[in-house]
DNA sequence: GACTGTCAAGACCGT
DNA sequence: ACGGTCTTGACAGTC
């Protein structure tokens, strides 16, 4: 089992801006910024290694406006050697790592320039990743998509276009590409029903599916979406654990025991998480917190886990 | 230096 | 049909 947190490192000061706005997009501006994004990213991933947090979701803004029309700077080729190094860096310490391109990403879309823009997007997450050099148990999740009216025929949709187009959802991403139960519109059962159709595993979040579920117990939730994992080629299966922010939640005039507020724990609630690890010991995973305050919970997690001096490190 | 509106991209929900 | 909300962090313009 390996602890991570996603993208984004609080201990570790920025300096530089991440990004910048599309209004004053030039290609200097954003070989600048690629470079110190690589620069901080190398920082995050010393700081994790040094502290037994093996496993990272790189941030999708890693490379600014990457499969945005304006772009058509080949920053693969320009940052290949600072690319391949992170890549050689994260393989020798075996980190895992993930990513998650953002709401945008609907492959089943009844509209189709939102499929190809989505698809443009995969694409630019799946070349950051074969040119780090890192092989298909490094994931992209995403989310099932829209309903749209009708949650049978969008599915049938995600299936035929991941399916049968080819040309558009190629063996590059395929072999990265996971989804996650999410907390309203796609539960793990429907899920499940992808699955079955496409061999596309399942990234188990568990406060989703304490929002958005059929009853299944924690322990066999999660076994369910374990077992849609191919050991061999996709790795260990990953997994969300996070739980819902307290606090003025409860009064929100849309609260209700479903939704709750739906925003993520400022930091791990150690009994919930004591829970967590209770209900479902024995099982083996990497383990994702998404958590406001990110490797300060992550740490509190391995702490908790026994992990904390697991492994010998050099000094850096 | 603090404050705040806005940002490439989508979809749902209530009115 | 339409505007607000979801959820999110940080840029960028304003005071």
């Amino acid at each position: 089992m390996k602890i991570g947190y996603p993208c984004i490192n609080n201990s570790i000061p920025r300096g530089t801006p991440s990004t910048f706005r599309l209004a004053s997009y030039s290609e200097g501006k954003l070989v600048q910024t690629v470079k110190n994004n690589l620069l901080h990213l190398n920082q995050i991933l010393k700081y994790n290694v040094k502290n037994n947090l093996l496993f990272f979701r790189i941030s999708s803004d890693l490379i600014p406006f990457a499969s945005h029309p304006i772009c058509k700077f080949a920053w693969y080729n320009f940052f290949k050697s600072e690319l391949l190094q992170i890549g050689d860096y994260i393989k020798k310490y075996n980190i895992r790592t993930s990513m998650h391109p953002d709401q945008f990403v609907i492959l089943n879309s009844p509209k189709h320039w939102t499929v190809e823009n989505s698809i443009r997007e995969l694409k630019y997450h799946c070349v950051l990743l074969d040119t780090m050099s890192l092989d298909e148990t490094a994931k992209l999740q995403i989310h099932v998509g829209g309903v749209y009216g009708n949650k049978l025929e969008a599915m049938d949709r995600f299936v035929k276009i991941y399916n049968n187009n080819a040309h558009l959802v190629d063996h590059l991403i395929k072999k990265r590409l996971v989804i996650e139960n999410d907390d309203r519109l796609y539960n793990l059962k429907d899920c499940i029903y992808i699955n079955q159709q496409t061999g596309i595993p399942i990234v188990f979040d568990s406060f989703h599916h304490e929002c958005y579920n059929n009853g299944e117990s924690l322990k066999s939730a999660l076994e369910m979406a374990m077992s849609t994992w191919n050991m061999s080629s996709d790795g260990l299966p990953m997994i969300d654990y996070s739980s819902q922010n307290l606090g003025n939640g409860t009064h929100h005039k849309n609260y209700n025991k479903k939704r709750r507020n739906g925003k993520h724990a400022q930091t791990i609630d150690t009994k919930l998480f004591e829970k967590f690890l209770k209900e479902t010991k024995g099982l083996d995973f990497d383990m994702m917190l998404e958590i406001k305050d990110k490797e300060k919970s992550a740490l509190r997690a391995l702490q908790m886990l026994g992990l904390k001096s697991a492994i010998n490190l050099p000094n850096f």
